[in-house]
DNA sequence: TTGCATCCGGTACCCAGGTACAGGCTTACC
DNA sequence: GGTAAGCCTGTACCTGGGTACCGGATGCAA
């Protein structure tokens, strides 16, 4: 249970409490993640106590594959009246690129372990028998939005 | 069934055959990828024939998941007299590496499957009930490397 | 031998996502 | 009120994997 609003944090302290650099908080502002805080008499930020939480919440849509570009853009969108289907859309969209990563990865995974099952020895002059180093042509599919694995 | 060993092949040959681009060809020889060809008397470069193949081999590796610094590791170490188990263990490393992209991958899938089947509706000020976007602390494994999905 | 395609080296730029540093002001605590 | 820690802005730099542009030299075919 967090205090229901504090007066207000300093950058050192989000960052910290986040887990981020104090630049990068500033480069989320600049990028838009982060409003323009408010600021002390001295020209210093104070950040609002729920920013912690936001950072999370950006760090999470990170991990879930979204760019800074389309985190910005998500936030924008709930602030906004509309909360509509976008959301779901573009998780449904994120969703598809996922499978088609984890199908390269796999893929990827399963011709790595032919060359440790295979003691392939170089990337050039195997010896090994049924050496599968020649054959590594998968992961050539395209991806939606044309970003190889 | 290509003819064995022409001549030689110009910078835009070799491109067009491995399909990558000119300047590629001359950022890879800076990053000892591949080795500095012969030139012609005006200093063109000439490229043997099994260059095209090489970068086959580079691309793969890449798609591996290796960086152009592994691979070019790699293909040293298969290039001077000890092969080694070297390549054996790097990508036994790469699997351990790999599993835990999938493996994160699939738990940002999972957490996206959740989103749209709550039908959030946005990221920070999501009404919908059971809202997994709060929980989205996945992912935060460490990585052998360091580096996140 | 002319003319156009190609290649040369060098340098600068691109993307994303940050990180670092300099020089100066503010805040907090004793 | 002193002083150290913290924060300010602005600018430059980093990684990784390339790509683009420039002015000039070459290669090759007709």
């Amino acid at each position: 249970m967090t205090p229901p609003e504090r007066f207000g944090l300093r950058t050192g302290e989000v960052a910290e409490q986040a887990g981020v650099n104090i630049q990068t908080l500033r480069y989320y502002e600049r990028r838009g993640l982060l409003a323009e805080p408010a600021r002390s008499n001295g020209g210093h930020r104070v950040y609002p106590a729920d920013t912690v939480a936001l950072l999370g919440v950006i760090k999470a849509a990170q991990r879930l594959g979204f760019t800074l570009d389309e985190v910005a853009e998500l936030l924008d969108t709930g602030r906004r009246r509309h909360p509509s289907a976008d959301l779901r859309q573009r998780a449904i969209d994120k969703i598809t690129e996922i499978d088609a990563k984890i199908a390269d990865l796999v893929a990827i995974r399963g011709t790595l372990t032919e060359v440790v099952d295979a003691r392939c020895d170089s990337l050039t002059n195997c010896t090994c028998a049924d050496c599968p180093i020649p054959f590594l042509t998968i992961g050539t599919t395209e991806h939606p939005d044309g970003a190889p694995a």
